[in-house]
DNA sequence: CACCAGGCAAGTA
DNA sequence: TACTTGCATGGT
């Protein structure tokens, strides 16, 4: 392992535990079914999660948040109720293609789905169309309890803003700096990842420059203390 | 008013 | 492979 690879391991450890003593046990997903939980994440593609969940209240009041009931709905009626989510008839047909994906591969079963291994899953979810990478991840770790590191935009921007990495990196190639450097540890990488959202949310925003009240602030120091010694 | 938000697919070169 | 564009609502 390369000094630049250890000191990246390092930091990635500090940051968790700067950010879980400042915000504590954050308990993500909000949502408490593995079936709320995939249709969130589907929702909250590049949308702020406030609208999303207009949408998800829009399908409880309808008593539509089961499978059978998303599975049997037409795709202009389900478009209708999802509008406050945004892209809401894009959001519509990838929610009707996972649907028709869950009927065909696994009986309309999540718990069936959610059974396979990891990479098998993985790698059926992304045919999906609609279900990218991030959502994919997301569903893995989140509603199937999976060991699986989930990278967004935040994720991005908190190691570009902070200097642990120095250009725009493929999804896969940050995925496996913490996979690498980190316990595979299902709860261990829900509660990193939901840090790093509300650290996103909160303190590294687009427009807001970097905070001085951030909590990773410090780290900076520390890491430029290392590499000034070398 | 402009800009942003927990992406993704499809098209182009 | 590496860009670019469309998709859309609601908050700041």
């Amino acid at each position: 392992m390369s000094k630049r690879e250890r000191q990246t391991a390092q930091w990635l450890i500090a940051s968790y535990q700067a950010l879980n003593d400042h915000f504590g046990n954050l308990h993500w997903w909000p949502g408490d079914s593995p079936l709320e939980i995939i249709v969130g994440a589907i929702l909250t593609q590049n949308t702020a999660w406030q609208n999303v969940e207009k949408a998800i209240a829009n399908l409880k009041a309808a008593r539509l948040l089961t499978t059978d009931a998303l599975t049997a709905i037409p795709e202009s009626d389900l478009a209708q109720l999802l509008r406050p989510s945004g892209y809401y008839n894009v959001k519509a047909r990838r929610l009707k293609s996972f649907f028709i994906f869950l009927q065909d591969c696994f009986q309309g079963n999540l718990d069936v789905m959610l059974g396979e291994k990891t990479r098998t899953l993985r790698k059926k979810l992304l045919q999906v169309k609609g279900i990218g990478e991030e959502t994919a991840d997301s569903i893995l770790l989140y509603a199937g309890g999976k060991p699986i590191f989930v990278v967004d935009a935040y994720t991005r921007r908190i190691l570009m803003r902070h200097g642990v990495i120095r250009e725009r990196l493929a999804y896969g190639d940050i995925q496996r700096l913490f996979m690498k450097h980190l316990a595979h540890d299902a709860p261990l990488f829900n509660q990193y990842h939901a840090l790093l959202v509300n650290t996103g949310k909160n303190y590294c925003s687009k427009t807001k420059p970097r905070c001085q009240a951030c909590p990773l602030n410090h780290l900076d120091k520390l890491q430029a203390s290392v590499i000034s010694r070398q």
